[in-house]
DNA sequence: GTGGCAAGAATAGTGTTACCAATGATGTCC
DNA sequence: GGACATCATTGGTAACACTATTCTTGCCAC
């Protein structure tokens, strides 16, 4: 799913156990470490540790300077488009909190997406787009959730590309967490509902027939009945 | 301005050269370099050239395997929203194609954003939002284009933080690049046009006032004129 | 021969250790 | 209160052992 980030290398096993203890908020933004104790901690030369930190230094985790230490830093600060950030968020317990803010990213940024596919996609991609629809459809009414998933997926996805837009494009990785991430914890309705399949082949036709407007107010339904099913199961986490 | 990737490290200045030179497409994606030859062509010792190395591989630029050795990845796979690639590419000659994506963006985020700050904002930092408007308004009133450039990232920035979305406030970075881009660009009309300005205050207002669907608008009014004018300044880099 | 597979060699990244240099936070002296 | 010594901690170098992955080779079956 991801690339390269699975190997599986020393520092990427420290990173993922340090990075989601962080990002768990598990030290106060402000707490040190030092090296050496990384080093004793996980057991691992220093190298390791070295370029453990390096990345979370990348990431504006951690600060890192001499005669202090690896400092983390206040949340505020954090790369939080990451997509490894994400993850570890979406993994830990601020899963909710993230799936909101996520999810109101994406009511932003779909629709105008959508509008601009129905602009620019070449010719040849406009009718698979329908067909994607169509198989997804199919896979919703028999009840087979995993292609259901996987079809829907695709069909964002497919969108986002074909808005010719390369920060659109950046998305779809936070797009396909979001929906594996409402599936797995069941905030998905099942079987999906009939509306929102009917609003999914709308947006496709209109993309496939060059109507922008028509695309974006399908796909602001579409985000927007997302949101609100997302907002009636707001609780604290657990 | 960002942090601490300007701290004069060897890995932080191999890292300048080699980021930049990836971003603007000097390497076929494909190609591949070993750590030796990066170490003697940085006259630098394999340490550096690892950390640096592997935050490239944080940002997707790279892979690394061993017997294969560390190669570029297709534009497609890179991490697009990373503060640091964005730079190096507001740097290099993608500049304009940059600036147009991430204006776009903008134009998808800030609306939305605005509703969500009318909504969502502590009563304090209403007033203070408007207070920023007017001494923005009178900065570009005055053709004091370095204060009004500082308070109208302020402006924005502040808009972001208040929506009291995470995700949006991690685009204040990308909005501060933008505003600064097109000043030093020219591509900012001087003085600010005075429809532009009222509408700043529109926005400030609503949000005061509690009014989202206000707020949207007014804030759609302004991304839009700035893309049309970025879209009527389009021409090939160069 | 040709295709497929297994064993082994070659090659590059990965991990360890030891040591010295540079940095900048902290306290001290005047 | 400013200049300066101090010292802990990161930053950088070097040399070497380990290990994963790819490529080659050679065998075998068809």
């Amino acid at each position: 799913m991801s690339g390269d980030a699975d190997r599986h290398t020393l520092h990427n096993r420290v990173l993922a156990v340090l990075g989601p203890a962080i990002v768990a908020g598990e030290y106060e933004p402000g707490h040190v470490f030092t090296l050496e104790r990384l080093e004793r901690e996980y057991g691992v030369s220093r190298t390791v540790v070295r370029e453990a930190v390096r990345v979370l230094q990348s990431m504006r985790l951690v600060r890192s300077r001499p005669r202090t230490g690896v400092q983390v830093r206040p949340d505020e600060e954090w790369s939080v488009f990451d997509p490894q950030l994400i993850r570890w968020r979406l993994a830990g317990s601020g899963r909710m909190a993230q799936l909101r803010s996520l999810t109101e990213l994406r009511a932003a940024i779909e629709p105008p997406a959508a509008a601009a596919a129905a602009r620019n996609a070449p010719r040849e991609w406009r009718e698979p787009l329908v067909e994607v629809c169509e198989r997804m459809t199919a896979a919703g009414q028999e009840g087979d959730q995993d292609s259901f998933l996987r079809l829907d997926i695709e069909f964002h996805r497919r969108i986002l590309r074909l808005s010719g837009n390369e920060m659109f494009v950046g998305l779809t990785g936070v797009v396909a967490e979001v929906l594996t991430g409402r599936t797995e914890y069941h905030l998905m309705p099942r079987p999906p509902r009939a509306e929102a399949l009917r609003l999914h082949a709308h947006v496709a036709e209109a993309i496939r027939d060059g109507l922008p407007d028509v695309a974006q107010a399908a796909m602001r339904s579409i985000v927007g009945e997302v949101d609100e099913a997302l907002s009636e199961a707001a609780e604290p986490d657990r």
